[in-house]
DNA sequence: GAGTGGTCTAGACCACTTG
DNA sequence: AAGTGGTCTAGACCACTCA
């Protein structure tokens, strides 16, 4: 029935096991053929048979076992994969007018009392950054941004009075690992202004860490950036799949 | 230096190239060796440089075009791997004793002005469920559960009184695809007394939809669930990494 | 001990695309 | 036209581990 005759024959039997996994005829802990059996049943050589069962490794749907064979894995995760996008491109991408102002600028150290500061700083210089996006006039999101000289010493001479840190940051900093937080608050005075939010309203707020490890492994905090959005404004959408996540972006 | 001599070859181009895109020395836009620069490089055949470079397209950190190359992928994306876990089993990993209270039950057609009940349940029958859920006593979440009775038949027949659907969902009910949607709200009063929080708190709001997907490539709804979580008892956690988002689920 | 997956080789043909 | 990636073959040796 399929028009997918063309698909290359790793392709083919890759989906040809998936789907008998997500149909629910194979079942978690079920074995699937070992390499030899589907090189018979594709007449194909053993490498391919292995491309497909590989893939479906790498996205966690079977689990390999030496002398064992490929099961289906365990129940599959709950994970997914959320698109926190750069708030300039996302706004844009709705055809919306963005807007950016920068609320204040500081080059300090970590304030003694900041572990999150501390751990970003580590001794060096800090630059603080506090901002507010908007889309079409609109407050969208507070950004309470701090950037470690240390690991960006360039973020010093960027403009950012013109310019959203997030996204000079993605454009030029190399990163290698980040972990986001995301909790909802209820707006304080502050907040509530910035935002033009009565006081107490329902807030999404994304905390998110981004880091680089080095040669040796070590992590170094690049930035380090909290992110309030009024509730009725802003949702995260995430898609997922069964077993790893995957998705695209864009 | 390293002590990791013994990886396979493709493992270790795969992480020597990508220590040069993670690091910056390489950026968006510059081009990789190509397969054969490769091969001569490590002394290799061309499948296994050739197996270094397709995992990292996989992961979306290069883009190969034929003919040019491989080059480094656009502006690293900002997804992430959220990990949405079954309550049960969070709340028993972190130690509390997990409890269950289912609230309602209803066996009923769509309601008329409700379009995501519609759109799950095309026309059939839908299993209404209202349940609670608590760690160490204290309310955790209340939860809004809808299942299509076409998709899972089985679940009529489930005992939802002394177990949560999610988990049952999840063992028994193969999927195929997911979407959430992450807001913040604030407590109504049936919410504030469930939860036992302020009327007006700032609550986090899950939504989430599952389906799927038969031969034909037909979407079938199977679940669609509304959870909220009092904003100050829980974080959702997302770590990520540049390009294709990538995670352990556990 | 035998069968599995993990890795690798040294070729091959093809499609595509770009210089 | 040439070089790139995409795919595939028909072998091979090894490590592991389960029966």
């Amino acid at each position: 029935m399929s028009l997918m005759a063309e698909a290359p024959l790793h392709r083919r039997i890759y989906a040809a096991l998936e789907g008998r996994i997500l149909s629910g005829e194979l079942r978690p802990g079920d074995r699937l053929p070992s390499e030899h059996e589907l090189c018979a049943d594709y007449a194909c050589a053993r490498m391919t048979a292995n491309r497909a069962l590989s893939e479906l490794a790498g996205r966690g749907l079977v689990v390999r076992r030496r002398r064992a064979g490929t099961f289906v894995a365990a129940p599959r995760a709950q994970s997914a994969v959320l698109a926190i996008p750069d708030l300039e491109a996302e706004v844009k991408a709705r055809g919306q007018a963005y807007g950016y102002r920068l609320l204040s600028r500081q080059v300090r150290p970590p304030m003694a009392g900041d572990a999150a500061e501390q751990a970003l700083a580590d001794g060096g210089q800090l630059l603080a950054l506090d901002c507010l996006h908007s889309a079409d006039g609109r407050p969208l999101a507070h950004e309470r941004r701090r950037i470690a000289l240390a690991a960006a010493p360039a973020a010093e001479a960027a403009d950012f009075a013109s310019m959203a840190p997030g996204g000079w940051l993605l454009r030029s900093q190399p990163w290698s690992g980040a972990e986001h937080r995301i909790t909802a608050i209820e707006a304080d005075a502050a907040l509530a202004d910035h935002l033009g939010i009565a006081r107490g309203a329902a807030c999404l707020a994304v905390e998110r860490r981004t880091w680089r490890t080095d040669e040796a492994g070590r992590e170094t905090g690049v930035t380090h950036v909290w992110q309030v959005f009024p509730g009725a404004a802003y949702d995260l959408v995430a898609r997922f799949t069964p077993g790893r996540a995957e998705g695209r972006h864009g």
